[in-house]
DNA sequence: GGCAACTATATTGCGCGCAATAGAATCGTG
DNA sequence: CACGATTCTATTGCGCGCAATATAGTTGCC
C-alpha cells in the first residue's frame, strides 16, 4: 500500500471476522434447513413464533428478532404460502396481524429439532468457548443498542 | 409454546446474537460511512484494495472477502462508478479483471482513517474482550470452513 | 362526534449474498 | 495444431435488510 494506515487492515478489526463468521452460519443453517424448505432468516422467525405462548404480531416478532415490516411482510407472506403460517388481522385492532402457526408449522417443528444440535456439532466449539462468544455478542449488542 | 423443545429457544443459541450483533455493526459502519457514500460491503472491499501491493482480480478480492462474482461484479462496478476504482480486463490473461485504486479512492483512504476509532469507540468493548472476541470467531470461522 | 396525532402494517427502491448458469479465454494433452 | 477440460468473470433469479413513504386504523382531546 502507498502509505501506512495500520487501522485500517482487514483482519485487525473485529468487523471483519463477524461480518464472514456471520455468513459462514448461515450457509451451514441454510444447508441444513434446505430439505424442509426455510431459510435461515424463516427459521428464526418460526423459532420465534413456536416460542410464544400465544400468536404474536408482526410488530412483535420484529421486536424479538430486530426486523422491521419491510423485512418481515414479504417473509411472512412466504411463510403462508408455504402453509407454515396463518396471517389474520386482528378483530379487536384491524391493524394488526396475528400470526398463528398453522398444524403444518407444528409438524415442521419436529422435523427441525435436531438442527441446533447439529448445528452446533458443526461450529466444533467447546461449550465454554460458546457460552463466551454468547456473552460477547450479547455484550456488543447491548452497547449498540445504547449509544451505537 | 405446545411442548418443549428446550433447544429452540432464540436466546440460547449463538446463531441468533451473531446475526444480530452483525446486523448491528453493519448499521453502525453505515452510519459512520454514509459521510463518503460507501456501503459497509464497498467498504470492506476498499480496504482489500488499499492493502493489496499491486492491483488485485476480482477473484483475489472474493478469496479475501469470501464473496463471490454475482455480488462483486455489481458492487465493483458500483465502485467504479462512484470513481474509486478502475476495472480493466489483465492484458495478459483477458479472463481476469484488474481492479485499481484511482487518485480518488486514494484520497478517500484518508477521509475514512477515523471509522476503525469511530466505531471500536461505539462498542465501548475493552481490548482484552475485542481481542476475545476476534479469537473466537476466527476458531469458529475456520471449523465451518474444514467441515461445515 | 370530529379531527389531529399516533400506531401498525404494507409498499417501494436499492444494495447485498449466493446458487445456478452462461460465455469467453486459457491450458493440457495427444 | 486441435479440442476437451478448466479457469475467470458476468448474468439471472430470488430472498433478505433497511430507509423512506404510504395507507389504514386507533386514540386523545376538544
Amino acid at each position: 500500500m502507498r502509505t501506512s494506515f495500520p487501522q485500517l487492515e482487514l483482519d485487525a478489526q473485529i468487523c471483519f471476522p463477524l461480518y464472514a463468521a456471520t455468513r459462514a452460519v448461515t450457509q451451514t443453517y441454510g444447508r441444513l434447513l434446505s430439505d424442509v424448505g426455510l431459510t435461515y432468516p424463516q427459521y428464526l422467525t418460526m423459532l420465534a413464533l413456536w416460542g410464544a405462548e400465544e400468536p404474536l404480531t408482526v410488530g412483535e416478532v420484529g421486536a424479538r428478532l430486530r426486523l422491521d415490516s419491510g423485512t418481515l411482510t414479504p417473509l411472512l407472506k412466504r411463510l403462508e404460502a408455504a402453509g407454515f403460517v396463518v396471517r389474520r388481522r386482528d378483530p379487536g385492532d384491524e391493524r394488526r396481524v396475528l400470526l398463528e402457526v398453522s398444524d403444518q408449522g407444528w409438524e415442521l417443528r419436529e422435523r427441525v429439532a435436531h438442527v441446533p444440535g447439529a448445528l452446533v456439532e458443526s461450529l466444533s466449539m467447546s461449550a465454554k468457548e460458546g457460552a463466551e462468544l454468547r456473552r460477547l455478542l450479547h455484550e456488543l449488542l447491548e452497547h449498540l443498542d445504547a449509544d451505537g
